[in-house]
DNA sequence: GCCGTTTTCGGCCCGACTGTTTTCAGTCG
């Protein structure tokens, strides 16, 4: 079974735990465990029994949820699971889907009413039988066969391209607001996670000025949720939820802090301040009911012994020890990127304005896939200060085996695994970083998911034979890409980003492929991108 | 279920909003 569906299963776990109504500490555990799994990069099955790397030293997994989730990944079943589903139906798991229903409701419904899928649910709030239930009126009622009406729109996470392209001109018409003084997009967004489920709009201002109305007032807005002092929340007509908060000036960092999350990493600032006798909300840091500090967000981290943490590191995967410790990266930034793998059906006029955005930065490169080392030389001239190499994808066989390739600088393998399992990539993957023929080898994908392969191993190998692994920075590319570059990087070796540009216009997706590289914890040395084009030219002929 | 610069047992983040209430439970992030 692959780290995502044993995410999942223990997710189910969690859902059925929390509607018999299990302590919340132990559903939290699980919930806690299933992301962590998903985040690995490789497969559970190649992770070491014991000592460093194995499943026990994983922050919040024990002894016992280790074994449960090495009973997933070796039989793919679990008889937790089992058990859980023979008290409690699994179709109340969809009822959480919906929006005012939560553990102790579906609970309530399935014991009160007999309930058990949301269809039945459906057909009970059409007859007015839910008001029946202590706690539910005609509004909750209501609010129940809306989401039911609408649960098929709503609860998508989507790419994050796409979320910037909705979410920036609204921010601009915010902006323009009397009385607002900072105003920021908060949340997994600011986290920059390749997809987003919602998006949290953060705003310095008085709570009187009427910033929430104007929300609900956007042309983007359909649907108002909420309408509070200081939370208002609408869903666009796209789907996506937008949360706004009003914050006084003095709490914007703490606030800032606290909305960009993870859940993990706030959990964790708030331990470690339980521990000082602080207590740190999205209002500021408090000792007592004396408020120390919270305007600035390095205040929060200085008021529990850490040094600022970049937001697309806090995912409680180890940045609070590093931030203690004084051993944070220094993550890569865009200005330290020198080139790019852009595609090779561009004419020269595509050329010239790729090349002309990275001339402008000095010592410059760009590899042409698809063209041959003569296209590269005739494009030259268009290109400027800027250095082009040309590139071809060969496809690596499952036994490992490359594909020839025209006369070309750079040689990107590439494997069609669709039919392989995890071992049998892993090894045709080393076999071909081996070779001596390949110079990146791209991240294998399959069916508009990441294929699953022991990163560790082959990345092991892509370092002593000085092969890069590709970051692929198309939008719908990225899945997984931030445990992979981590990976890759915790490793040694190096990545390459490749925007696979057939525009100027998807030049600039670079970013998000930077953007998982600095998830993943990536400094300037980890990503081959910064090298300069002699540098770059120098790795190619040591091969 | 996890975990330990107060701990191997007793804790485990914190607040806003809503709808139902008669003082609060449930949900959400």
């Amino acid at each position: 079974m692959d780290n995502e569906t044993i995410g999942s299963t223990l997710d189910q776990v969690a859902d059925l735990l929390e509607i018999e109504g299990a302590s919340v500490f132990r559903v939290r555990a699980y919930r806690g465990a299933a992301r962590t799994v998903s985040a690995l990069a490789s497969p559970v099955s190649t992770l070491p029994e014991k000592g460093p790397g194995s499943l026990e030293e994983l922050p919040g997994i024990g002894k016992d949820l280790a074994g449960k989730i090495r009973e997933l990944a070796e039989t793919g079943e679990l008889a937790l699971l089992h058990e859980l589903k023979s008290r409690t139906p699994e179709s109340l798991i969809h009822l959480l889907e919906l929006p005012g229903l939560g553990p102790k409701r579906a609970k309530a419904i399935h014991e009160g009413l007999g309930i058990d899928t949301i269809e039945e649910l459906e057909k009970a709030a059409r007859e007015g039988r839910l008001r029946a239930l202590k706690g539910v009126g005609p509004k909750l009622e209501a609010q129940i066969l809306e989401g039911i009406a609408a649960r098929a729109a709503r609860g998508k996470r989507i790419s994050l391209a796409e979320a910037e392209a909705q979410v920036e001109p609204i921010v601009a018409r915010l902006r323009e607001t009397e009385g607002v003084s900072q105003i920021e997009v908060a949340g997994s967004y600011r986290r920059r996670r390749d997809n987003v489920g919602d998006v949290d709009i953060l705003v310095a201002a008085d709570a009187s000025i009427a910033i929430g109305k104007k929300l609900i007032s956007d042309p983007a807005t359909d649907k108002v949720l909420a309408d509070g002092d200081t939370k208002t929340s609408v869903l666009l007509k796209s789907g996506l939820q937008v949360d706004l908060r009003v914050v006084p000036v003095e709490s914007f960092g703490a606030a800032m802090h606290y909305f960009t999350g993870s859940k993990a990493h706030n959990i964790a600032i708030r331990t470690l301040g339980v521990r000082r006798k602080l207590k740190i909300s999205e209002w500021g840091v408090f000792q007592e009911d004396k408020r120390l500090s919270g305007e600035r967000e390095e205040d929060v981290f200085a008021s529990v012994g850490l040094a600022w943490v970049p937001p697309e590191l806090r995912e409680d995967r180890g940045e609070i020890d590093a931030a203690r410790e004084g051993k944070l990266p220094k993550l890569v930034e865009r200005a330290d990127l020198r080139g790019d793998f852009v595609e090779g059906n561009l004419d020269a006029d595509g050329i010239a304005a790729i090349a002309s955005a990275w001339g402008a930065k000095g010592a410059a490169w760009l590899v042409v896939l698809g063209a041959t080392r003569h296209d590269a030389l005739r494009a030259q001239k268009h290109a400027g200060k800027v250095t082009l190499f040309a590139g071809a994808v060969v496809p690596v066989g499952a036994d490992g085996s490359i594909g020839t390739s025209e006369d070309v600088d750079v040689v990107i393998g590439e494997i069609h695994a669709e039919n392989l399992d995890e071992k049998s990539i892993t090894q045709a993957l080393v076999t071909a970083a081996k070779s001596g023929r390949i110079h990146v080898l791209a991240r294998p994908w399959n069916g508009g998911k990441p294929k699953q392969f022991d990163v560790e191993a082959v990345a092991k190998v892509c370092r002593e034979h000085g092969v890069l692994l590709g970051l692929d920075a198309r939008p719908g590319f990225l899945a997984g890409a931030d445990g992979y570059a981590r990976a890759v990087k915790d490793t040694g070796a190096r990545i390459a980003i490749t925007s696979r540009a057939a525009s100027a216009d998807e030049a600039a997706h670079i970013r998000f492929g930077l953007d998982q590289a600095r998830r993943g914890w990536c400094e300037a040395k980890d990503v081959a991108n910064t090298l300069s084009a002699e540098e770059l030219e120098n790795l190619l002929a040591r091969r």
